[in-house]
DNA sequence: AATATATGACAGCAATGCTGACTTATGTGC
DNA sequence: GCACATAAGTCAGCATTGCTGTCATATATT
């Protein structure tokens, strides 16, 4: 995950060590053969969840510590990328954090000349965000550090896999995540197949 | 996310408008069309990994907070309520922090009760960790939480999908997170079926 | 007996959440 | 035009959860 290197006497041996994994936690009384069967097979995802999550993100957070930023930078740099023009309450209302705590990272990230606001045509009171160059830099360098990984999974597990994967993942997603899962696939039908063909 | 209620004036229209969403962040000049196509995957799947990951704690969080945890001592209880006797060493390993971090989530879980540790048999200086009735109790409420949006995501997106994407995400996890998943999957054998049938 | 390992504990620092309170600019309704 | 609402920013203080460094204790290993 992050810098560990030695320090006094933490963790060391690499190896998982044989773990039974009762998979207790749970089945009082068994009987209901499928309600357990699909309970074991909702906490495989949780599982495999965290392990994604936690593999993926590793290596843009060693690129991030470097500058004295951290995951939430990240999070700010990616969505300012996918949605240039986003007004600061949309990246909110997408973060699930409050404007203080925003702040705190956009801050810095505008003061260091990697994102810039504009003022909204339509409401002046709005600030759109828009990453700069430095900024795009910062951003790709961060998206080329989880690629390998992103490409080896995608490769690994086959196109059928992957279009799973990205319905389960929206499946999870509240209403409110969608309307801007469905914003972007918009802006692709418009400007994506151009490339392609 | 959290909690917020009205304090100043935060955020409040809850409503995405309507973002342009131009996906720009790249592209400097097009041509290797089908480079660009596979990047605009790999994004996809950070946009969607990141709202599953936001709903589904979403709910689990609300209740931690009240008993005065955070996502840390939801991370240990699952761990530990998988792999029952799950070594210290191991659950690092797995949660990839350092023994110190661990200590202030695992310490306040030992002390009110919901996690117990037991000493290794074959190596005395182990401390092997297993939940409590308490403790079981507390991550069944913390997985029931989260469990209505999981069903939905599996019904709504099928069988197939649903193993596509349990294929999708070990493919994003390292091997050593893979040895983990591994040993669960190796438990299930031994005693799932044995439930079902 | 010497050394290595598994765990635990103390101290201090950093990143990133939160709440509360207040300001400034701008839009809207009447 | 005035009153009120909304978008955004800012200051202050607090909590959670990472990190580093240092040291202690029990138990294996050689």
């Amino acid at each position: 995950m992050q810098h560990n290197p030695s320090q006094g006497s933490n963790a060391s041996k690499p190896e998982p060590g044989t773990q039974p994994g009762h998979t207790q936690a749970g089945h009082p009384q068994a009987g209901a053969g499928l309600l357990f069967l699909r309970e074991e097979e909702f906490r495989i995802a949780q599982d495999k969840l965290f392990f994604a999550f936690r593999d993926l993100n590793a290596a843009p957070d060693a690129i991030l510590h470097e500058l004295g930023y951290g995951r939430a930078h990240h999070r700010a740099l990616h969505w300012i990328g996918r949605m240039p023009e986003l007004k600061v309450g949309d990246l909110l209302l997408i973060l699930g954090i409050t404007k203080q705590s925003l702040a705190r990272v956009l801050g810095p990230l505008i003061r260091e000349g990697y994102v810039e606001q504009g003022k909204g045509k339509v409401d002046r009171r709005q600030r759109l965000l828009v990453l700069t160059d430095k900024g795009v830099a910062l951003e790709r360098r961060l998206f080329e550090a989880a690629r390998e990984r992103l490409a080896a999974a995608y490769r690994e597990a086959g196109g059928p896999a992957v279009e799973g994967f990205r319905k389960v993942l929206r499946g999870m997603t509240t209403e409110q995540g969608r309307k801007y899962l469905d914003a972007l696939e918009a802006a692709r039908s418009q400007k994506g197949p151009r490339i392609l063909t």
